[in-house]
DNA sequence: CTGAAAGCGCTAACAA
DNA sequence: TTGTTAGCGCTTTCAG
């Protein structure tokens, strides 16, 4: 009783001032917090009021440590961007009534270069604080690294990794193809992603089965690698439009939107006009492919519901179900707006 | 060494495990992983070898628990709606080059209505898990809850309480209502925001100012409540658009976007053409506002702008600097697009 | 230069 | 019903 009026000394009140001031062991006053039995009624009041005095609140950290289920799902991102910021309101939204919390993490990004960024956040946040993850865009196969379940969205594996929610890359990369084709394009360029991402693999395959189908193929000049990075976008799109007018694409395809509207801004950094002079289309229709100038034409992935299964399939997970779907694939859709047209006469 | 070829025994390696298989003491490990001086050369390289070897990741559950510093920045959010989203990549698009990592914090959805849920996550992590906290949308006084730095988005409080950020409430709903005046519209309503928020009686106060300016003061059965939630909105929004033709708002001005879209939905379903009979204006600009049906007229608040700026308060804040901008207040701006055009004739 | 030991805040046996 | 005692994995004095 030394300063019952000073309840936080330095910051936040802890367990032990709680077991203090209501006169008990902090053992007691972890059973009433966690509502064991074996306590008895005036000492449980007691406690609460003792607790709701001071405001404590239970450390997170210092449960989590001890515990081995911590009511905490992680979402494990490298940084947040469009994509990943449209999957994390979906898992939001399916997050009502489950009684989880979310704790979204993004490394450093000084390190989250080097891949290899979610092996070390699983690792630093697994077991421990949170009871399982959902993994955005791994770069690497997931192996069970921390021991809790995972559920990567647009994995780097096949089939035999973790459980994964994609979207059909394969096809929704091709109808983009196909759109180019029918508006009347022949000289059709590839902005890749990122050539270690599945989906990025997929994409291309896609591409190209487009101009399979017409016995075709693409042109190995018109082929480049972008990384699903904006900057990385920047150099092969200024390379492409460089070109001598008769020789240069018409139409650019680029894996993701952040990509397609850097090319818009090359584009018109270049002087030429979309969609007059070139085509562009994108990938994913995040929320910035509305509000580009022209709006971007692209290939839709259902991102929120991507965001909300990966959510489904780890509660499933969680709750040691048996029949798990391990490997959701969701349909893509082509949006047409306005950096798509008809080649220049 | 009793199983060598078995490092994770079960899910991840401790530093225990580290320790045993290099054959020196856990002290010894830790200092090698942060780069303590007092280790040999030797001795540094053997250890980080079976780091290596093993796929080691300290736990930051464990660390923080012993350290004050952790390294880690924390969101903390009701729920991820576009709004926090947005925050949310502006501020991750700031902490690049940091050396910070970011975790993003939402509570429990089923207690996150008794609101609290700010000073609830601020205990729970502050002080152990994460150095600082950017919190968005209090609804209640912080009051240095866990002895970290604390910058508050569009906060509860006034100039007393922690640093915030925000942006021209008044303003921004004063030209919203301008806007419909000058469109020539008479009957205007307002669908308000949580009136334990500051932003929304700043929009109240914003929109009347607009009425007082005028020599008008607004018609009390228009000044509704819809908490920022859409589903608060319904209800409100069905009342006024079902008053007769002649008594029905021409023009409605709700206090967010999501709310306003809202809105637009339930317009539709009374057969109301938008904006041909009715006008609506909403406030944030979230990306949403973009892609509704019409394209929804809406005050922009400079959201990632926003995000970035809290982040480099909390990290001003958190260096220790002095001269630090306590409250930063930053511009609105008007954006018409399709749901506002000039009252029926 | 290295290790033993204490302890961060909390939970979980096990005793009392 | 309550308290005592071990830790969870890690960092940090402080001896050796």
């Amino acid at each position: 009783m030394t300063a019952p009026d000073q309840p936080a000394r330095e910051g936040r009140a802890t367990i032990v001032d709680v077991a203090r001031e209501a006169g008990v062991s902090v053992a007691t006053v972890s059973k009433v917090i966690n509502g064991r039995y074996g306590v008895a009624e005036a000492t449980s009041e007691r406690v609460l009021a003792v607790i709701d005095d001071l405001g404590y609140e239970s450390s997170l950290i210092a449960s989590s440590l001890r515990r081995k289920r911590t009511g905490v799902i992680g979402v494990l991102v490298a940084e947040f961007e469009p994509y990943s910021a449209e999957l994390l309101k979906g898992i939001s939204y399916g997050l009502a009534g489950t009684g989880y919390e979310l704790l979204a993490h993004a490394g450093s990004t000084d390190t989250h270069l080097r891949s290899g960024w979610e092996r070390r956040s699983l690792s630093r946040l697994g077991r421990t604080l949170i009871d399982g993850a959902i993994v955005v865009t791994p770069t690497m196969v997931i192996n069970d690294q921390a021991g809790i379940p995972v559920v990567a969205v647009d994995p780097h594996t096949g089939p035999e990794g973790p459980a994964t929610v994609d979207s059909d890359n394969i096809h929704g990369a091709r109808v983009a193809a196909e759109h180019l084709f029918s508006l009347g394009h022949q000289r059709i360029a590839f902005l890749g992603g990122r050539p270690d991402l599945r989906s990025a693999q997929l994409r291309e395959e896609g591409f190209r089965a487009a101009f399979a189908a017409r016995g075709l193929t693409p042109e190995a000049e018109f082929m480049k690698v972008a990384g699903y990075d904006p900057e990385l976008a920047e150099a092969p799109a200024r390379e492409l439009l460089s070109l001598p007018a008769d020789r240069r694409p018409t139409a650019i395809f680029a894996a993701n939107d952040i990509s397609a509207i850097r090319v818009l801004r090359v584009a018109e950094q270049m002087g030429l006009r979309v969609p007059e002079d070139l085509s562009v289309i994108g990938y994913d229709n995040v929320p910035d492919a509305m509000s580009s100038t022209p709006p971007l034409s692209t290939v839709a992935q259902p991102l929120q519901e991507m965001g909300t299964t990966a959510l489904r399939v780890l509660l499933a997970l969680l709750s040691g179900q048996q029949e798990v779907e391990r490997h959701v694939r969701l349909p893509t859709e082509l949006v047409v707006r306005a950096s798509t047209a008809p080649p220049p006469a």
